[in-house]
RNA sequence: GCGGUUGUAGCCAAGUGGUUAAGGCUCCGGUUUGUGGUACCGGUAUUCGUGGGUUCAAUUCCCAUCAGCCGCCCCA
Protein backbone atom coordinates (compact mmCIF):
# COMPACT_ATOMS: atom_id res chain seq x y z
CA UNK A 1 0.00 0.00 0.00
CA UNK A 2 1.68 3.26 -0.57
CA UNK A 3 1.01 6.24 1.42
CA UNK A 4 -1.50 9.46 0.77
CA UNK A 5 -0.25 11.73 -1.25
CA UNK A 6 0.82 15.09 0.47
CA UNK A 7 -0.83 17.99 -1.48
CA UNK A 8 0.93 21.56 -1.18
CA UNK A 9 -0.24 23.67 1.52
CA UNK A 10 -3.42 25.79 -0.05
CA UNK A 11 -2.59 28.94 -2.34
CA UNK A 12 0.63 27.24 -3.09
CA UNK A 13 2.13 26.63 -6.80
CA UNK A 14 4.89 24.86 -8.27
CA UNK A 15 7.13 26.40 -10.69
CA UNK A 16 7.56 23.08 -12.97
CA UNK A 17 10.00 22.70 -15.70
CA UNK A 18 7.64 23.63 -18.48
CA UNK A 19 6.88 27.29 -16.75
CA UNK A 20 10.88 27.63 -15.42
CA UNK A 21 12.12 29.09 -18.51
CA UNK A 22 9.63 31.78 -18.42
CA UNK A 23 9.57 32.72 -15.10
CA UNK A 24 13.49 32.91 -14.82
CA UNK A 25 13.32 34.83 -18.13
CA UNK A 26 10.67 37.10 -17.39
CA UNK A 27 12.96 37.95 -13.94
CA UNK A 28 16.13 38.08 -15.67
CA UNK A 29 14.31 41.02 -18.09
CA UNK A 30 12.77 42.80 -15.46
CA UNK A 31 16.08 42.77 -13.85
CA UNK A 32 17.77 43.71 -16.68
CA UNK A 33 15.19 46.89 -17.80
CA UNK A 34 16.68 47.73 -13.80
CA UNK A 35 20.03 47.14 -13.79
CA UNK A 36 20.15 48.98 -16.80
CA UNK A 37 18.60 52.25 -15.08
CA UNK A 38 21.69 51.80 -12.31
CA UNK A 39 19.66 50.06 -9.97
CA UNK A 40 21.08 47.53 -7.66
CA UNK A 41 19.43 44.28 -6.61
CA UNK A 42 18.51 44.00 -2.50
CA UNK A 43 17.74 40.64 -0.75
CA UNK A 44 15.93 41.12 2.89
CA UNK A 45 14.66 38.05 4.71
CA UNK A 46 11.67 36.36 4.05
CA UNK A 47 10.92 36.59 7.72
CA UNK A 48 10.56 40.07 9.69
CA UNK A 49 9.77 40.97 13.25
CA UNK A 50 5.50 41.26 13.51
CA UNK A 51 6.23 44.99 14.35
CA UNK A 52 7.90 46.08 11.65
CA UNK A 53 5.00 45.45 9.08
CA UNK A 54 2.48 46.57 12.04
CA UNK A 55 4.22 50.10 12.05
CA UNK A 56 5.13 50.05 8.72
CA UNK A 57 2.76 48.81 6.41
CA UNK A 58 -0.32 50.64 8.87
CA UNK A 59 -1.97 48.24 11.60
CA UNK A 60 -5.28 49.59 9.97
CA UNK A 61 -5.09 47.72 6.96
CA UNK A 62 -6.29 44.45 5.94
CA UNK A 63 -2.82 42.64 5.18
CA UNK A 64 -1.57 43.65 9.05
CA UNK A 65 -5.28 42.77 10.32
CA UNK A 66 -5.98 39.81 8.65
CA UNK A 67 -3.42 38.56 6.26
CA UNK A 68 -0.69 38.28 7.78
CA UNK A 69 1.09 34.29 8.33
CA UNK A 70 2.42 34.94 12.12
CA UNK A 71 4.20 32.88 15.07
CA UNK A 72 6.07 32.88 17.66
CA UNK A 73 9.32 31.50 18.49
CA UNK A 74 11.26 31.98 21.42
CA UNK A 75 9.04 34.86 22.52
CA UNK A 76 9.44 37.08 19.61
CA UNK A 77 6.76 37.12 16.99
CA UNK A 78 7.79 36.81 13.21
CA UNK A 79 5.76 37.46 10.39
CA UNK A 80 6.42 36.20 7.11
CA UNK A 81 6.65 39.21 4.93
CA UNK A 82 3.34 40.08 3.16
CA UNK A 83 5.07 42.90 1.35
CA UNK A 84 8.64 44.06 0.16
CA UNK A 85 8.98 47.81 0.88
CA UNK A 86 9.21 47.21 4.80
CA UNK A 87 12.20 45.18 4.90
CA UNK A 88 14.16 46.91 2.10
CA UNK A 89 13.59 50.16 4.29
CA UNK A 90 14.53 48.16 7.29
CA UNK A 91 17.76 47.31 5.66
CA UNK A 92 18.02 50.73 4.33
CA UNK A 93 17.98 52.02 7.64
CA UNK A 94 19.57 49.22 9.70
CA UNK A 95 22.56 48.50 7.36
CA UNK A 96 23.56 52.33 6.71
CA UNK A 97 22.64 52.68 2.98
CA UNK A 98 21.12 55.81 4.32
CA UNK A 99 24.64 57.19 3.81
CA UNK A 100 25.31 56.05 1.18
CA UNK A 101 24.82 59.00 -2.21
CA UNK A 102 21.44 59.56 -2.24
CA UNK A 103 19.39 58.61 -4.36
CA UNK A 104 19.63 55.32 -3.32
CA UNK A 105 18.18 52.64 -6.37
CA UNK A 106 16.81 49.35 -5.45
CA UNK A 107 15.12 46.51 -6.49
CA UNK A 108 13.85 43.35 -4.96
CA UNK A 109 12.00 39.95 -5.91
CA UNK A 110 11.09 37.47 -4.31
CA UNK A 111 8.19 35.34 -2.59
CA UNK A 112 5.71 37.16 -0.55
CA UNK A 113 2.76 35.48 1.59
CA UNK A 114 -0.35 36.45 2.53
CA UNK A 115 -3.53 34.48 4.51
CA UNK A 116 -6.52 35.41 1.62
CA UNK A 117 -8.83 33.36 -0.41
CA UNK A 118 -6.21 32.14 -3.02
CA UNK A 119 -8.01 32.90 -6.73
CA UNK A 120 -7.23 33.62 -10.12
CA UNK A 121 -3.95 35.80 -10.31
CA UNK A 122 -3.72 35.40 -5.98
CA UNK A 123 -2.08 32.95 -4.48
CA UNK A 124 -0.70 32.95 -0.19
CA UNK A 125 2.31 32.52 -1.23
CA UNK A 126 3.40 35.14 -4.25
CA UNK A 127 5.89 36.41 -5.98
CA UNK A 128 6.53 40.18 -6.66
CA UNK A 129 9.19 42.36 -8.42
CA UNK A 130 9.71 46.19 -6.85
CA UNK A 131 11.85 49.11 -7.40
CA UNK A 132 12.80 51.52 -4.98
CA UNK A 133 14.47 55.12 -4.83
CA UNK A 134 14.73 56.52 -1.70
CA UNK A 135 16.37 60.10 -0.80
CA UNK A 136 14.42 62.39 -3.63
CA UNK A 137 10.90 64.09 -2.99
CA UNK A 138 10.60 65.43 -6.65
CA UNK A 139 8.40 64.61 -9.74
CA UNK A 140 11.25 63.85 -11.24
CA UNK A 141 11.45 60.86 -9.31
CA UNK A 142 8.20 60.27 -9.69
CA UNK A 143 8.32 59.71 -13.23
CA UNK A 144 11.19 58.03 -13.38
CA UNK A 145 9.76 55.46 -11.36
CA UNK A 146 6.53 55.09 -13.40
CA UNK A 147 8.64 54.95 -16.43
CA UNK A 148 10.72 52.86 -14.90
CA UNK A 149 7.95 50.17 -14.15
CA UNK A 150 6.06 51.01 -17.55
CA UNK A 151 10.00 49.88 -19.06
CA UNK A 152 9.49 46.94 -17.98
CA UNK A 153 6.03 45.70 -19.05
CA UNK A 154 7.37 46.55 -22.71
CA UNK A 155 10.41 44.85 -22.16
CA UNK A 156 8.03 42.28 -21.41
CA UNK A 157 6.30 42.52 -24.31
CA UNK A 158 2.50 43.35 -22.37
CA UNK A 159 0.01 44.98 -24.45
CA UNK A 160 -2.47 46.53 -23.26
CA UNK A 161 -1.64 48.26 -20.15
CA UNK A 162 -3.04 51.63 -18.44
CA UNK A 163 -1.73 54.24 -16.15
CA UNK A 164 -3.40 54.99 -13.09
CA UNK A 165 -2.44 58.32 -11.41
CA UNK A 166 -3.51 60.11 -8.27
CA UNK A 167 -1.66 62.12 -5.31
CA UNK A 168 -2.93 61.33 -1.98
CA UNK A 169 -0.99 64.96 -0.67
CA UNK A 170 1.45 65.67 1.71
CA UNK A 171 0.95 63.27 4.66
CA UNK A 172 -0.47 66.86 5.90
CA UNK A 173 -3.06 66.85 3.15
CA UNK A 174 -3.62 62.94 4.03
CA UNK A 175 -4.76 63.87 7.59
CA UNK A 176 -6.91 66.89 6.50
CA UNK A 177 -8.69 64.63 3.49
CA UNK A 178 -9.72 61.64 5.95
CA UNK A 179 -11.55 64.11 8.29
CA UNK A 180 -13.15 66.16 5.58
CA UNK A 181 -14.19 63.73 3.82
CA UNK A 182 -15.76 61.39 6.35
CA UNK A 183 -17.55 65.01 7.15
CA UNK A 184 -18.93 64.77 3.82
CA UNK A 185 -19.45 61.28 3.85
CA UNK A 186 -20.90 61.05 8.08
CA UNK A 187 -24.59 61.76 6.78
CA UNK A 188 -25.19 59.44 4.62
CA UNK A 189 -23.90 56.63 6.46
CA UNK A 190 -27.21 54.68 7.13
CA UNK A 191 -27.26 54.10 3.52
CA UNK A 192 -23.67 53.06 3.07
CA UNK A 193 -22.89 49.17 2.66
CA UNK A 194 -21.34 47.52 5.68
CA UNK A 195 -17.88 47.18 4.38
CA UNK A 196 -17.89 51.15 4.15
CA UNK A 197 -19.38 51.65 7.49
CA UNK A 198 -16.90 49.76 8.60
CA UNK A 199 -14.15 51.76 6.78
CA UNK A 200 -15.74 54.98 8.06
CA UNK A 201 -13.93 54.29 11.00
CA UNK A 202 -10.92 52.12 10.29
CA UNK A 203 -10.26 53.94 7.03
CA UNK A 204 -12.14 56.20 5.37
CA UNK A 205 -10.33 56.87 2.78
CA UNK A 206 -10.36 53.51 1.15
CA UNK A 207 -14.30 53.95 1.12
CA UNK A 208 -13.55 55.61 -2.23
CA UNK A 209 -12.58 52.21 -3.87
CA UNK A 210 -16.09 50.62 -2.85
CA UNK A 211 -17.53 48.53 -5.50
CA UNK A 212 -21.51 48.41 -4.21
CA UNK A 213 -23.17 49.81 -6.55
CA UNK A 214 -25.35 52.04 -4.54
CA UNK A 215 -22.12 53.49 -2.60
CA UNK A 216 -20.57 53.69 -6.00
CA UNK A 217 -23.62 56.01 -7.24
CA UNK A 218 -22.94 58.18 -3.61
CA UNK A 219 -19.52 58.69 -4.78
CA UNK A 220 -19.82 59.12 -8.01
CA UNK A 221 -21.84 62.16 -7.81
CA UNK A 222 -23.19 65.28 -5.50
CA UNK A 223 -21.27 66.45 -2.74
CA UNK A 224 -18.47 64.02 -2.63
CA UNK A 225 -17.97 64.59 -6.39
CA UNK A 226 -17.29 68.32 -5.67
CA UNK A 227 -15.48 67.78 -2.82
CA UNK A 228 -12.98 65.49 -4.17
CA UNK A 229 -12.87 68.28 -7.32
CA UNK A 230 -12.58 71.46 -4.96
CA UNK A 231 -10.55 69.61 -1.92
CA UNK A 232 -7.85 72.18 -0.70
CA UNK A 233 -4.65 70.46 -1.36
CA UNK A 234 -1.39 71.90 -0.68
CA UNK A 235 0.01 74.36 -3.16
CA UNK A 236 2.83 72.13 -2.94
CA UNK A 237 1.43 68.84 -3.39
CA UNK A 238 -0.83 69.85 -6.72
CA UNK A 239 2.41 71.76 -8.33
CA UNK A 240 4.43 68.24 -7.83
CA UNK A 241 1.57 66.71 -9.60
CA UNK A 242 1.61 69.29 -12.07
CA UNK A 243 4.79 68.63 -12.71
CA UNK A 244 4.50 65.34 -12.96
CA UNK A 245 1.91 65.01 -15.44
CA UNK A 246 3.58 67.75 -17.34
CA UNK A 247 6.54 65.09 -18.05
CA UNK A 248 4.21 62.15 -18.84
CA UNK A 249 2.33 64.68 -21.45
CA UNK A 250 5.51 65.82 -22.60
CA UNK A 251 6.92 62.13 -23.48
CA UNK A 252 3.02 61.56 -24.96
CA UNK A 253 2.89 58.74 -21.79
CA UNK A 254 -1.66 58.36 -21.81
CA UNK A 255 -2.56 58.24 -17.79
CA UNK A 256 -5.86 58.53 -16.31
CA UNK A 257 -6.40 60.96 -13.00
CA UNK A 258 -8.40 59.23 -11.09
CA UNK A 259 -9.21 60.98 -8.05
CA UNK A 260 -10.67 58.06 -6.32
CA UNK A 261 -7.73 55.69 -6.65
CA UNK A 262 -6.50 55.39 -3.31
CA UNK A 263 -3.98 52.45 -2.13
CA UNK A 264 -4.18 50.21 0.66
CA UNK A 265 -1.21 50.76 2.62
CA UNK A 266 -1.16 53.36 4.97
CA UNK A 267 2.69 54.53 3.86
CA UNK A 268 1.61 56.29 0.77
CA UNK A 269 1.87 59.89 0.73
CA UNK A 270 1.74 61.65 -2.40
CA UNK A 271 1.93 60.21 -6.00
CA UNK A 272 0.20 56.80 -6.30
CA UNK A 273 -0.22 54.86 -9.63
CA UNK A 274 -1.26 51.65 -10.70
CA UNK A 275 -0.32 49.82 -13.88
CA UNK A 276 -3.92 47.79 -15.04
CA UNK A 277 -4.27 45.13 -17.69
CA UNK A 278 -7.81 43.99 -19.55
CA UNK A 279 -6.41 41.06 -19.86
CA UNK A 280 -6.40 39.96 -16.72
CA UNK A 281 -9.94 38.94 -14.39
CA UNK A 282 -10.93 40.41 -11.08
CA UNK A 283 -7.18 40.79 -10.59
CA UNK A 284 -6.57 43.08 -12.55
CA UNK A 285 -3.61 45.43 -11.29
CA UNK A 286 -0.29 43.89 -12.52
CA UNK A 287 1.92 47.12 -10.97
CA UNK A 288 0.91 49.27 -7.69
CA UNK A 289 3.33 52.01 -6.59
CA UNK A 290 3.29 55.09 -4.43
CA UNK A 291 5.69 57.83 -2.64
CA UNK A 292 6.36 57.00 1.06
CA UNK A 293 7.83 59.98 2.54
CA UNK A 294 7.50 58.97 6.17
CA UNK A 295 8.35 55.13 6.25
CA UNK A 296 11.72 55.71 6.41
CA UNK A 297 11.34 58.01 9.34
CA UNK A 298 8.37 55.80 10.87
CA UNK A 299 10.85 53.08 11.03
CA UNK A 300 13.41 55.09 12.90
CA UNK A 301 15.31 55.88 9.86
CA UNK A 302 16.77 59.72 8.96
CA UNK A 303 13.97 61.52 7.74
CA UNK A 304 13.71 60.47 3.91
CA UNK A 305 11.18 60.53 0.61
CA UNK A 306 10.76 58.09 -1.39
CA UNK A 307 9.06 55.98 -3.73
CA UNK A 308 8.13 52.21 -5.11
CA UNK A 309 6.42 50.19 -7.02
CA UNK A 310 6.13 46.11 -7.23
CA UNK A 311 4.71 44.02 -9.57
CA UNK A 312 3.08 40.52 -9.31
CA UNK A 313 5.43 37.99 -10.53
CA UNK A 314 2.38 35.42 -11.33
CA UNK A 315 0.13 37.97 -13.14
CA UNK A 316 2.90 39.08 -15.26
CA UNK A 317 3.61 35.48 -15.97
CA UNK A 318 0.24 35.40 -17.38
CA UNK A 319 0.52 38.36 -20.14
CA UNK A 320 4.27 38.17 -20.67
CA UNK A 321 6.02 36.79 -23.79
CA UNK A 322 9.31 35.50 -23.43
CA UNK A 323 11.46 34.00 -26.08
CA UNK A 324 11.66 30.07 -25.92
CA UNK A 325 14.62 28.11 -24.63
CA UNK A 326 17.57 27.57 -26.85
CA UNK A 327 17.43 23.83 -27.98
CA UNK A 328 19.66 21.61 -27.12
CA UNK A 329 23.33 22.08 -29.40
CA UNK A 330 24.30 18.09 -28.67
CA UNK A 331 23.26 14.62 -27.89
CA UNK A 332 25.87 12.75 -26.86
CA UNK A 333 24.67 8.70 -28.33
CA UNK A 334 27.31 6.88 -26.82
CA UNK A 335 28.23 3.20 -25.07
CA UNK A 336 31.74 4.81 -24.04
CA UNK A 337 30.63 7.27 -20.68
CA UNK A 338 34.55 8.20 -20.35
CA UNK A 339 34.74 9.28 -23.55
CA UNK A 340 31.87 11.15 -23.43
CA UNK A 341 31.81 13.06 -20.45
CA UNK A 342 35.28 14.14 -21.57
CA UNK A 343 33.86 15.39 -25.19
CA UNK A 344 30.88 17.04 -23.48
CA UNK A 345 32.61 18.92 -21.18
CA UNK A 346 34.87 20.29 -24.17
CA UNK A 347 31.89 21.19 -25.99
CA UNK A 348 30.09 22.96 -23.15
CA UNK A 349 33.29 24.79 -22.47
CA UNK A 350 32.64 26.12 -26.00
CA UNK A 351 29.14 27.49 -24.89
CA UNK A 352 27.58 24.58 -26.45
CA UNK A 353 24.68 22.76 -24.17
CA UNK A 354 25.40 18.58 -24.52
CA UNK A 355 23.30 15.80 -22.94
CA UNK A 356 25.28 12.73 -22.31
CA UNK A 357 22.72 9.59 -23.03
CA UNK A 358 24.08 7.72 -19.59
CA UNK A 359 21.51 4.46 -20.74
CA UNK A 360 24.03 1.68 -22.52
CA UNK A 361 20.52 1.23 -24.77
CA UNK A 362 21.13 0.50 -28.52
CA UNK A 363 21.79 3.59 -30.11
CA UNK A 364 18.77 3.48 -31.84
CA UNK A 365 17.14 3.87 -28.64
CA UNK A 366 19.38 6.75 -27.91
CA UNK A 367 18.96 8.68 -30.97
CA UNK A 368 14.82 8.16 -30.26
CA UNK A 369 16.01 9.91 -27.40
CA UNK A 370 17.93 12.82 -28.95
CA UNK A 371 14.90 13.04 -30.72
CA UNK A 372 12.46 13.55 -28.04
CA UNK A 373 14.93 16.11 -26.24
CA UNK A 374 14.38 18.17 -29.52
CA UNK A 375 18.19 18.29 -29.81
CA UNK A 376 19.53 20.01 -32.85
CA UNK A 377 22.48 17.49 -33.53
CA UNK A 378 23.56 14.21 -32.17
CA UNK A 379 26.81 13.05 -32.02
CA UNK A 380 28.34 9.66 -31.84
CA UNK A 381 30.63 8.41 -30.06
CA UNK A 382 30.88 4.63 -30.10
CA UNK A 383 34.00 1.84 -29.96
CA UNK A 384 34.52 2.30 -33.37
CA UNK A 385 34.83 6.22 -32.85
CA UNK A 386 37.08 6.00 -29.76
CA UNK A 387 39.36 4.00 -31.65
CA UNK A 388 39.74 6.15 -34.55
CA UNK A 389 39.56 9.63 -32.36
CA UNK A 390 36.80 10.55 -34.29
CA UNK A 391 32.75 11.38 -33.94
CA UNK A 392 30.03 11.10 -35.94
CA UNK A 393 27.83 14.44 -36.22
CA UNK A 394 24.14 14.11 -37.48
CA UNK A 395 21.63 16.43 -37.41
CA UNK A 396 18.39 15.96 -36.86
CA UNK A 397 16.61 17.86 -38.73
CA UNK A 398 18.06 16.86 -42.48
CA UNK A 399 19.35 13.15 -41.34
CA UNK A 400 23.06 14.40 -42.62
CA UNK A 401 25.36 12.74 -41.00
CA UNK A 402 29.62 12.71 -41.34
CA UNK A 403 32.48 11.76 -39.35
CA UNK A 404 34.93 14.29 -38.22
CA UNK A 405 38.18 13.69 -35.95
CA UNK A 406 37.68 14.86 -33.04
CA UNK A 407 40.21 17.73 -32.52
CA UNK A 408 38.96 19.05 -36.02
CA UNK A 409 35.05 18.95 -34.66
CA UNK A 410 35.89 20.69 -31.64
CA UNK A 411 38.11 23.32 -33.67
CA UNK A 412 35.04 23.96 -35.84
CA UNK A 413 33.24 25.35 -33.07
CA UNK A 414 35.19 28.04 -31.86
C1' G B 1 -14.04 35.67 6.28
C1' C B 2 -18.67 35.33 2.63
C1' G B 3 -21.31 33.44 -1.96
C1' G B 4 -21.22 30.28 -6.37
C1' U B 5 -19.11 26.23 -9.11
C1' U B 6 -16.00 21.97 -10.27
C1' G B 7 -13.01 17.37 -8.86
C1' U B 8 -12.56 10.16 -13.29
C1' A B 9 -4.58 8.19 -15.10
C1' G B 10 1.01 12.82 -15.97
C1' C B 11 -2.60 15.75 -19.52
C1' C B 12 -7.49 15.99 -22.20
C1' A B 13 -11.80 13.27 -21.49
C1' A B 14 -16.60 9.47 -22.05
C1' G B 15 -19.58 6.96 -18.77
C1' U B 16 -23.42 4.10 -15.61
C1' G B 17 -27.33 2.51 -8.92
C1' G B 18 -25.24 -3.81 -10.58
C1' U B 19 -20.08 -8.73 -14.04
C1' U B 20 -13.32 -6.63 -16.65
C1' A B 21 -14.42 2.17 -15.68
C1' A B 22 -14.55 4.06 -23.19
C1' G B 23 -11.28 6.92 -26.18
C1' G B 24 -7.14 10.41 -27.37
C1' C B 25 -2.20 12.46 -26.08
C1' U B 26 2.18 11.59 -23.23
C1' C B 27 5.22 7.81 -21.06
C1' C B 28 7.33 2.68 -21.17
C1' G B 29 8.34 -1.88 -24.01
C1' G B 30 8.48 -4.51 -28.78
C1' U B 31 8.69 -5.10 -34.37
C1' U B 32 14.23 -2.78 -35.22
C1' U B 33 20.20 -4.75 -29.37
C1' G B 34 25.45 0.99 -34.27
C1' U B 35 21.28 5.02 -36.50
C1' G B 36 15.89 8.68 -34.79
C1' G B 37 11.31 11.22 -36.36
C1' U B 38 6.48 7.66 -39.59
C1' A B 39 3.81 2.98 -39.08
C1' C B 40 2.11 -1.29 -36.48
C1' C B 41 1.65 -4.29 -31.80
C1' G B 42 1.55 -4.38 -26.50
C1' G B 43 1.65 -2.17 -21.34
C1' U B 44 0.42 1.59 -17.56
C1' A B 45 -6.68 3.64 -12.82
C1' U B 46 -7.94 -3.34 -7.97
C1' U B 47 -10.56 2.33 -8.97
C1' C B 48 -13.47 7.52 -10.11
C1' G B 49 -10.03 14.07 -4.63
C1' U B 50 -10.63 12.17 0.69
C1' G B 51 -13.78 10.31 4.79
C1' G B 52 -18.45 8.73 6.24
C1' G B 53 -23.71 7.51 5.27
C1' U B 54 -28.07 5.42 2.37
C1' U B 55 -28.54 0.66 -0.37
C1' C B 56 -28.51 -6.33 -1.40
C1' A B 57 -25.11 -3.15 -4.53
C1' A B 58 -22.23 3.55 -5.46
C1' U B 59 -17.57 6.29 -9.31
C1' U B 60 -23.00 7.39 -9.89
C1' C B 61 -27.59 9.40 -4.46
C1' C B 62 -26.73 12.16 0.49
C1' C B 63 -23.45 14.58 4.16
C1' A B 64 -18.81 16.27 5.59
C1' U B 65 -13.95 17.51 4.30
C1' C B 66 -9.83 18.89 1.12
C1' A B 67 -8.34 21.26 -3.33
C1' G B 68 -9.05 24.13 -8.03
C1' C B 69 -11.80 27.90 -10.45
C1' C B 70 -15.27 32.44 -10.53
C1' G B 71 -17.03 36.63 -7.75
C1' C B 72 -16.98 39.67 -3.00
C1' C B 73 -13.36 41.50 0.43
C1' C B 74 -8.34 42.94 -0.21
C1' C B 75 -4.27 43.59 -3.26
C1' A B 76 0.56 42.63 -6.92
Amino acid sequence: MSSPVIQRPKGTQDILPAQSHQWFGLLATASAVLEAANYTRIDTPIFEATSLFERGVGDSTDIVNKEMYSFEKEGRSITLRPEGTAGVVRAYIEQGLHRSPKPVRLYYAGAMFRYERPQEGRQRQFHQFGSELLGLDTPQADAEVILQAMAVLKALKIEGVELHLNTVGTPEDRVRFREALKAVLAPHLPELCEDCQRRFEQNPIRMLDCKVPTCKTLYDGGAVETFLRTFDWSAEAQESFKTLCGILDKLNVAYTVNRRMVRGLDYYTGTVFELTSNQLGAQSAVCGGGRYNRLVETLGGPETPAIGWAMGVERLMKLATIAEPPALDFYIVTNQPAEAFALAEQLRSKGASVEVDLTHKPFGKQLAQADKRKAVNAVILGDAEVIKKQVEVKNLASGVQSAFSTTAFLASLK
